[in-house]
DNA sequence: AAGTTGACCCCGA
DNA sequence: TTCGGGGCCAACT
C-alpha cells in the first residue's frame, strides 16, 4: 500500500512518512512507511522513494540509495531545489496524500 | 521466545 | 536551538 501512495506521489513533489501513515491508518507509525520504503527495493517497479523525507523536509534516507548523492540528484532532476540535505521550500513542495487522494479509494 | 533496531514523530526542559 | 525521553509496530537477531 505504501508503494500506491508513493507511486502517486507527482514528480517535483514530495511528502512524508508521517503522512502516508496517516494517510494509511494512524495505526501504520511512521517507522513501518520507511520500512516498507526500503522493501521497495525489491519491488517489481520503479518507486519513487526519493520523494518521501521526514518531517523535516531532510533526506534522511538518502544512506538507503546506491549512493547518498542519487536522493538529492535524483530531487533536483525533478525540480526539486534541495540545501544542506534538506528540501528548499519543503512547505510549497509538500504533496499530502490526505489531500490530494482523499477522493480517491481502492 | 525475548530483546534490538529502524528511511519516524511529538513533547518538555 | 539542542538534548533527553516516550510512543509507535513490524522485521530482524
Amino acid at each position: 500500500m505504501v508503494w500506491e501512495v508513493v507511486k502517486n506521489i507527482p514528480p517535483g513533489r514530495v511528502t512524508t512518512y508521517g503522512a502516508i501513515a496517516n494517510f494509511l491508518g494512524a495505526g501504520s507509525s511512521a517507522r513501518m512507511v520507511g520500512y516498507a520504503l526500503n522493501a521497495s527495493k525489491y519491488a517489481n517497479e520503479f518507486i519513487p522513494a526519493h520523494r518521501v523525507v521526514n518531517r523535516n523536509g531532510v533526506l534522511t534516507g538518502k544512506h538507503h540509495f546506491g549512493s547518498i548523492y542519487a536522493m538529492e540528484n535524483l530531487l533536483r532532476m525533478e525540480g526539486v531545489e534541495v540545501e544542506d540535505d534538506k528540501i528548499v521550500r519543503f512547505k510549497i513542495l509538500f504533496w499530502d496524500p490526505m489531500k490530494e487522494l482523499s477522493s480517491m479509494d481502492e
